[in-house]
DNA sequence: ACCTGAACACCGTTCAAGT
DNA sequence: ACCTGAACACCGTTCAAGT
């Protein structure tokens, strides 16, 4: 057991740096990428707040402490959880409206059904990213970033529909937020169980989602002066 | 402090059933409201997730196990709090309603107000209600009840528009969905800091949420083709 | 009946000590 | 440098014991 790991750690530090440093019997080689890996596995399974550092460390045949080598407290682990599930977000929304250009569908109904897909299929990032489980969001400027390139997926797409003419001018911003908002409640409300409850039927949450798309998009093509955004 | 505790609990006694139960020191008349209102105070000044049973049993002067007599756990007293907001947040929707069917205001876009306005001043309720603090909601029947019936002020809102031909017909519960998901959306989204972070500006909450009922509506009162709902 | 103290099985985090 | 074991200050919950 402590032998096959300290075989990795030395054919990593013949591989890498041509010289291998002293003694030491390093239980996992790259235990900062381990450690991300073995916690989403845990969150996948028994959600976020089961995640124990303890119980990472134990699978991964690692002291308890070894861990605050790598990140400064528990939270800084999960903020790099959900740094990943941000980068992994913004690809899916943006190959969303990729394929929805290239093929005529309309690409913000297209990216409506991504985002909500993707909270479905990547719940631990998911509630990760947007729970409460990470706390100081100022503290972790590389995630804010993120998170805003995320965004930035949604606000250019609404900037270049403008251009189009095919939704109304002003402000973007707001706009955004609106439809933000429209997919984020359904995809925390589906998460939350409450969608489920009334009408005994299991819903059709695609369904549901292209139904807000079309409702959003129906107001958002008037150009009437409901639209006026108070200032 | 014990004596006097005492004497609370023999009047209460006397009051009550006439007939002095004999000397139990009892430190707290009706501990479970008083609990209920403890754990409370913690949430609002602290958050959900730093409510402690220890600290509400410190605060009250009772023993840290004395509040299993009256809940089951800590998800218990939990749920007894979010109870307690479904009632309170049922209450300002409805208000919100009738206040403006008699003054001409659009119902629609006063209870979207309403909610967002209620999760902003009750965060603290609004957290526990549907944050992942509870746990198993199928456990608590009283309290989906209670939820339930908030959401039904919102259904029979939708029906009266739809009876009044000021919104598309069909099944009222994905219109109500969307809507919900909505205004819910805003919240959850300011709640987590979402909102300020994009714009250096403070962002005015209740503007975005008229434009958001707007939108919606514009979106609604068309009979249009992208309406029929998928089934 | 209602409440208590001691105890159990957990946490995250720190720190001197090892190699 | 990187990792460890022991320790600290917390949790929720159980249970025999008091009145």
């Amino acid at each position: 057991m402590l032998t096959l790991s300290t075989l990795f750690f030395y054919a990593r530090v013949v591989a890498g740096k041509l010289q291998r440093k002293p003694k030491g019997a390093y239980h996992h080689p790259d235990l900062e990428c381990a450690l991300v890996d073995a916690a989403l596995q845990t969150i996948r399974r028994e959600g976020v707040e089961a995640l124990t550092l303890r119980d990472v460390a134990a699978r991964l045949g690692v002291s308890r402490t070894a861990l605050y080598r790598h990140f400064k407290d528990k939270s800084a682990l999960l903020a790099r959880v959900a740094l990943e599930g941000f980068r992994l977000f913004r690809q899916a929304l943006q190959s969303a409206i990729d394929r929805a250009r290239s093929s005529g569908a309309d690409p913000m109904e297209e990216m409506g059904v991504a985002y909500v897909a993707f909270a479905m299929t990547n719940q631990s990032h998911y509630k990760t990213m947007f729970g409460s489980a990470i706390g100081d969001w100022e503290q972790y400027p590389d995630l804010a970033l993120e998170a805003d390139g995320a965004f930035a997926v949604l606000l250019n797409t609404i900037v270049e529909e403008q251009r189009a003419s095919r939704i109304v001018g002003g402000d973007p911003v707001p706009l955004a937020h609106v439809i933000w908002a429209g997919v984020h409640g359904l995809a925390m409300l589906e998460l939350a169980g409450c969608l489920d409850r009334n009408g005994a039927a299991k819903i059709d949450l695609t369904a549901l989602v292209r139904l807000h798309s079309r409702i959003l998009l129906d107001g958002l093509r008037r150009t009437g002066s409901t639209l006026r955004t108070k200032r």
